[in-house]
DNA sequence: TGGGCGAAGATTGTATAAAGTTTCGCCTGT
DNA sequence: ACAGGCGAAACTTTATACAATCTTCGCCCA
């Protein structure tokens, strides 16, 4: 199913040794078994990879450009540790570009890309029922995802990718209950109002189903001490 | 006025080598001296800014994510050519962005800002009175910078940073007349919606000014014809 | 004379080694 | 006993060398 052959260069993310690279890392990072403020040594990951620091350096300064990482001068790659304020950046962010997303989604819909959302959601339901959050989180991303390619407009893509990867990290940061399923029925909805073709429905849809993302984070004061505690340590 | 001492590292683009690779040649590129489509050789990179191949690589790939360079796989980097349609997504983007950004920048106002404001229309207003096209293409992007930086949102200075580099670059190449002062006055009427507060005239205002630069430009199909013939001649 | 094949040249991709910086441990002096 | 400085180790940064790939020019053949 991977042997999607590919004549040319569709893909940034095609298949570099460095993009192998950055995408183990980001699953990592992203499935929480790297913590944020972890030190991600060029040896170490190079050992891992079976690659020189020379792709790694280049994945991990790529990854510091999507925003998951953080690259200090002499000191090295950590995983970005977002403050509540970036968070709450990110979360308006995505409101902003989503809502445009889905009303361009409605335009876009056809019978490959419903068939697709349709498969999608059937996979974010089995990991739902398997309990496997880490999972959950990865699908619940992927689907935002796919309602941007399915937009058409790889600007808004680009950006929303930055934004995912970093709202992942901070769901996982932040969440107050280890919320067992953060809207599979939001992006059913979702999916049956871009069916529709129904814009404002849709709109809403995503604006209650982020909002309600946001809700369950923990982004008050208490968390910024937290945060400055971990920063006096850190540095 | 630029010594502002950051105790740390504050900007990304502080005083690295590779940043000033990066800065002199996106310069370059946005003054129009090096073309879209032309050949950004490592080796010459590395003899102009005395450094080596490490470093040029590593602004490439930079201004490769920045999106006014293209990095083929063992062709090397060349000057980013944006498609008429990725013009359209470009100023979709940025009224999309840009709405939201004033917004915010009616609630950010200060005499410290509106200064800075006010020193930048002067600036752009003596480059005009020289008749320096690069430096008012340059300036209306800096403007617009300005405008994301007050609002306070690092994300959307962050996006609006990208799509303001490409901007300049699609207003280099579809421009229809050399346009001589593309909007310094609607520059001036943004500020001044900005220091009353007033926020439906700055989205107002913004969203002619970008409309307005958006229909100078000339991405009709004929564009992509003159686009190829210049291709001819590049190549 | 036009087209295809092939080798030389050039350029990029990758790895390795040298150089500089930070950090941590240890030692000495008060 | 504790604070401050010295030194070594580890790491990042930068440069250089090697390998792989592409382009180009020339040659041969139909």
């Amino acid at each position: 199913m991977a042997a999607k052959p590919r004549p040319k260069s569709d893909a940034p993310d095609a298949s570099d040794r460095v993009s192998r690279i950055r995408e183990g890392v980001t699953a990592a990072i992203l499935e929480h078994r790297l913590l944020p403020g972890m030190k991600l040594g060029e040896d170490e990951i190079g050992e891992i990879y079976g690659a020189s620091r020379t792709l790694v350096r280049t994945a991990l300064q790529q990854l510091a450009h999507e925003g998951i990482v953080n690259i200090e001068k002499n000191r090295g790659a950590f995983v970005a540790r977002p403050t509540p304020a970036d968070a709450r950046e990110v979360f308006e962010a995505r409101r902003l570009i989503e809502l445009t997303i889905v009303d361009h989604a409605c335009d876009a819909v056809s019978p490959a890309w419903l068939d697709r959302l349709q498969r999608h959601l059937a996979e974010e339901r089995e990991a739902e029922l398997r309990g496997d959050a880490r999972a959950s989180v990865r699908l619940s991303g992927e689907f935002h995802r796919l309602i941007a390619e399915m937009s058409g407009h790889s600007i808004y893509l680009g950006f929303l990718k930055e934004l995912i990867a970093r709202s992942s990290l901070i769901i996982l940061l932040y969440r107050r209950h280890d919320t067992p399923a953060c809207g599979t029925d939001h992006h059913a909805g979702i999916v049956a109002a871009i069916r529709k073709r129904d814009r404002e429905a849709a709109r809403a849809q995503m604006l209650s189903h982020l909002d309600e993302i946001e809700a369950e984070l923990f982004l008050k004061d208490p968390a910024a001490d937290e945060l400055r505690l971990a920063d006096v340590l850190g540095a």
